[in-house]
DNA sequence: TGATAATAGTTAGAATGCTATCTATATCTC
DNA sequence: GAGATATAGATAGCATTCTAACTATTATCA
C-alpha cells in the first residue's frame, strides 16, 4: 500500500499548531533560565496587564482559559505567596485578584522575558508584515466564528 | 492603580494561540456529531496519511507529539480494534503500525471530515492569500527555529 | 571485537486544560 | 417582593500532553 499525499500536514492550521507549540516551547525555556521554570506565568503576566483587583472571570478569559482551568492556577500560586484573593464588595459572588509585592517582582521579569522573546521572533518582519499577519489573522478568526457559529 | 496597556494580548502567538484552539474545538465538535466523539482521531489520519508499516516514531513525529503521548494513544486505538502493532523485522526495536479494515474506514471518514472543515474556514482566501500565509507561516517557524537553536 | 553511544518504545508521574455539577449571590419578571 | 433564571467561583473527575527514567536493541569506533 502506497502513501498517499500528506495535504493536510500542509494545511495551515496543522502548521500553526506546530508553531504555537514551538513558541510556548522557548517562553518556557527562556523563563527557566531566568529561574522561573513552572507554567503559572500567564495568570501573573495578564494580571500585571489587566491591573489589580480584576475578577478571576476576566483574568481567565484575557489568559484564553476556562474559569475552573484558573482556579487551580490561582491556588498554587496563592500558595506561593504571588497574590491574594479579596471579596468584591460590590458582587459578593466574585473575588478580586492582588500582586504581592513578590508576585509584582516576579510579573515584571515574566513580561520583560516575554517581552524580549517575541520582539527577537518577530525582527525579520516588516512593520508592514505585521500589519498583513494582523490582517490575516484577524480573518481566519472571523471566518472559524462564522462557521462555528452557523455550524 | 491605572491597568498598562494590554500589549502582549495583541502579538501574533497570543492571537494564534487563541485560533488554533478554536480550530481544535472545531474539529472536535464536527467529528463529535459524526459519531466519532473521542480525540484519538489524529494517529488514524496520520496513519491513513503516512500509509501503512510506519513506525511509531515517525507517526509521533507527523502528528506533532512526543513518543511517550503517543504510546497511550496507541494502547486505545488496538484494544478498539483499529490498527495493530507488530515488530519490525529489519530493527527489533521498532514496531510498524497498520490500520485495520475498521481503522481504515474511521480514519476515510475522519480525513473527509477534517479536510471539509478546512476547505470552508480557507473558503474566504484566495489562492495568493493562502500562498502569502503560507509564506509567512514558514518565515515565522525558520525565525523560531533561529532563535530556539540560538538560545 | 568489546565497550560505549544512540535509538525505539514503554512506564510512571506531573502539568495543564476541559466539562459537568455544586454553592452562593444577583438579577429579572410577573 | 417571590420565584425563576443567570452569573462567579469552586470541586471533582477526565483528557492530553510532557519529562525522566527504564529496557531492549543497534550502531560506532578504538
Amino acid at each position: 500500500m502506497k502513501s498517499r499525499s500528506l495535504s493536510s500536514a500542509n494545511q495551515p492550521f496543522f502548521l500553526l499548531l506546530q508553531l504555537t507549540k514551538q513558541w510556548r516551547h522557548i517562553v518556557q525555556h527562556s523563563l527557566a533560565r531566568a529561574g522561573l521554570n513552572d507554567a503559572t506565568w500567564r495568570p501573573l503576566l495578564h494580571l500585571l496587564l489587566l491591573g489589580d483587583g480584576v475578577r478571576q472571570k476576566d483574568l481567565a478569559e484575557s489568559i484564553g482559559i476556562k474559569g475552573p482551568s484558573l482556579v487551580r492556577l490561582l491556588d498554587t500560586l496563592i500558595e506561593r505567596g504571588l497574590l491574594t484573593r479579596a471579596e468584591d464588595a460590590v458582587d459578593r459572588r466574585a473575588k478580586q485578584l492582588f500582586l504581592t509585592v513578590a508576585g509584582r517582582q516576579l510579573a515584571e521579569q515574566i513580561h520583560s522575558a516575554v517581552e524580549t522573546i517575541d520582539q527577537r521572533i518577530m525582527e525579520p518582519f516588516s512593520a508592514a508584515d505585521m500589519a498583513t499577519i494582523s490582517n490575516y489573522i484577524r480573518r481566519l478568526e472571523d471566518s472559524l466564528n462564522h462557521l462555528a457559529s452557523t455550524n
